[in-house]
DNA sequence: AGTCCTACGCTTACAACGTAAGCTCGTCAA
DNA sequence: TTGACGAGCTTACGTTGTAAGCGTAGGACT
């Protein structure tokens, strides 16, 4: 099993997380074949044995992000499983910032992100959810999640002091009164410490689940 | 003005233009400075004289979309206005599903894309939203529309037979039984004549909108 | 009229990318 | 012992973004 010389062989395992390990340490743009073989000691073109190419790389990679939601238990309540899951597929968004945009690049669904919408589904099924409004709760709540994480990525900053410091660049050079509101929410919100953007989740999140609730109780 | 020569001189405005074109016509991915030079008879480099670099044409081009998206007139009621502009800009990312992925990996933003969220502020507070309510409605109302634009540029198809012809070799290959839920949904929701896709966009809206409505009466 | 400057488009060149084609060589079954 | 197989390597090609510098036409000023 274990080959006598000394590196243990490649597998598309090995590929994909190395990959994503990649991806998480400097970006999306620096991961390129020659360098992911580099990280693995391995010329670029020996990645081919085990992954078709690159695309076929980043949609492997996107399926293991999928694969860290945490998905609900059998039989569990509707209404806090979907926030649990929200929560926990936010978090993997922003662990895996670059993963957001492969979503919307990458067709064809792996695995864990089909396992993942089939139990989605049935808790809300199992929940009293008809088909139809099932549908519409699953459009809703992942269409919030993802472009929660979308706008979260985007945000050039991670630390409330940072976030001062590009705000303080960007109104320098929008001459600030152009844009009252702007400055207004930035200035009297945003830059007020202890400010947490990603708070701002978990609010949006409960507005979507309460509605659900409504609508569902309407049935 | 007009040069005695044939041609019209390229301009920021007839590049950017172009560009949004022709991602329009073949996607993002056939947008390179030797296309766009061709199509508009000129070469590559030329385009760096009114173009800083390719970041700087896409940001344009975000821009450009940002301005199609129709902003509330002064003084408009709150919900129509929100509800209203999140119409438009969807129906702006739909035509042009390349920008939808461009807004997560662009920071900075254009002069219509800060004038669009400062208008969308300012019908806010004018409707009586204090400034964290003000952040949380932005937040959730773009989150939402960003999300579903994103999962709308992801689907492989455009019409309702296209839909039908992608689940069919989808489930050839993914052993149906294995998700049974997914399966349910498709056949007896997804592939119904009549199906759109599109028409979720609006009950999620709803929802929100709700939601917030009900919070802001409890102010 | 002659001179110069400035824009703007063109040419050439390069490093980095994804990947096709074919090679080497260690391992193991027969 | 042999022969096949498969993992990793080498080489090579076309495409990409863009740096550097050239040519030239038009307008401004003397």
């Amino acid at each position: 099993m274990v080959p006598p010389n000394g590196r243990l062989p490649l597998s598309r395992e090995r590929v994909l997380a190395a990959g994503l390990a990649l991806a998480d340490a400097h970006g999306l743009e620096s991961l390129t074949m020659r360098r992911l073989g580099e990280a693995l000691h391995v010329e670029a073109m020996s990645l081919y044995k085990h992954v078709a190419n690159k695309g076929d790389l980043l949609d492997g990679m996107t399926d293991l992000v999928f694969a860290e939601i945490a998905l609900p238990p059998d039989g569990a309540a509707w209404r806090p499983a979907m926030r649990d899951r929200a929560i926990s597929a936010r978090a993997a968004l922003r662990r895996h910032p670059w993963a957001t945009a492969l979503v919307s690049s990458r067709t064809s669904p792996g695995p864990a992100t089909l396992r993942h919408h089939d139990t989605v589904l049935r808790t809300l099924r199992t929940g009293g959810f008809s088909v139809p409004l099932a549908a519409h709760a699953f459009s809703a709540i992942d269409s919030y999640v993802y472009g929660f994480a979308l706008q979260e990525a985007t945000l050039p900053f991670d630390t409330a002091e940072e976030a001062a410091e590009v705000a303080q660049t960007m109104f320098a050079r929008m001459a600030a009164d152009r844009y009252p509101h702007l400055t207004e929410l930035t200035v009297t919100h945003v830059l007020q410490p202890g400010y947490d953007y990603g708070a701002e989740f978990e609010y949006g999140l409960d507005l979507i689940l309460d509605g659900l609730e409504r609508a569902l109780a309407a049935t």
